[in-house]
DNA sequence: CTGTATCCTTAGGGATACTG
DNA sequence: CAGTATCCCTAAGGATACAG
C-alpha cells in the first residue's frame, strides 16, 4: 500500500476536502459510479483514464477508510464485491456537477453529455435528486 | 520551473477540471483570492499552509497560462505585482462553495465562517453573486 | 475476476540561497 | 518586497508479475 496522505490539518474546508478527495484519481472514481454506474473493480480498471491496478485498489481502500464508498459482497455472485457510494460520498455530487458544468463552459474539447450539461442549469435541484436516487445503496 | 502538468486528454470534463486546477495548491490560491481578499505575492505566501515560494510562483504562472488569473501591475505602487481572478476563474466559486458546504458537513475540525456556511444554504444565489461582485476586476 | 506485492521512475514539492 | 534558481527527497504513480 502507498499509505500516507499527509493532512494539512488547518482548520480550513477547502484543504480538508483537498485533503480527502483531491488527488489525481478519487474522483474520476466518484464520477463512474455516480455518473457511469459503474461498481465493480474491474470496471473501474477498465475507464479511460487507465488508472494502474495498484493504484486503483489503494484509492478504493482510502474512500473506504475516509468513509465515502462501502465494499460489501455481491449477493448474486459470492466471489466478487460491489462498491458503493455512502451518503457522504453521494453528498458529493453537488461539486462534481459543478465542475462539469464549469468544463463545459471552458473546454471544447469536452464531451459531458448535453442534456446534463444543459440540465445542470435549467433542473440542478431534480437533476441533482435523480442521480442520488440512482445511486442510493438500498438496493439488497 | 516545475512545468508539465501532463493532461489526460480524454473528453471528460472531470478529467479537464482536474487537470486544470486538481494540484495540491491552486484551489488554495483561488480561495484566498476569493473569500480572504488577497492579491499580492507576498499575501499568499503568508497562507496557513505555508506553500513554498518556488511553488507559489509556479502555481501563479501555471493559472495566469490557464486563463484563470491575471497578473498586473499594482497602480498604487509601480513595483509591485495584484493578483485578480478572470471571469472564468471567477466561475469556480460554485465549486469552491459546494466544497465548503461540503466540508462543513463533514469535518468536526472545520473552522469555516458560519455565516457562508449557513448562507450557502439559505442564500445560494445570493452569496454567489457577492463573492463575483466583490471580486469584479473593474477596480482600476 | 479481484485483487497484492514489488520494483522503479518521475513529478511535485520542501529548504534555502540568491537577485532586481 | 517579489520573485528565481538549485538542490534534493519523498510520495505518487506506472509496469508487471503473481495469488486466491
Amino acid at each position: 500500500m502507498t499509505r500516507s496522505k499527509s493532512k494539512r490539518q488547518t482548520g480550513c474546508p477547502i484543504a480538508f476536502a483537498l485533503d480527502t478527495f483531491g488527488d489525481k484519481w478519487s474522483l474520476i472514481i466518484i464520477r463512474d459510479m455516480l455518473m457511469r454506474g459503474k461498481e465493480t473493480y474491474g470496471e473501474f480498471l477498465a475507464a479511460d483514464e487507465k488508472i494502474a491496478t495498484n493504484i486503483l485498489a489503494d484509492r478504493l481502500q482510502h474512500l473506504q477508510d475516509e468513509g465515502l464508498i462501502e465494499k460489501k459482497r455481491d449477493p448474486q455472485n459470492r466471489r466478487r464485491y460491489l462498491y458503493r457510494l455512502t451518503p457522504k460520498g453521494l453528498d458529493l455530487t453537488p461539486i462534481v456537477l459543478e465542475m462539469v458544468r464549469w468544463s463545459a463552459a471552458y473546454d471544447p474539447n469536452t464531451k459531458a453529455s448535453p442534456a446534463v450539461v444543459t440540465r445542470i442549469q435549467s433542473d440542478r435541484e431534480g437533476l441533482l435528486k435523480d442521480l442520488i436516487q440512482k445511486n442510493k445503496p438500498e438496493r439488497d
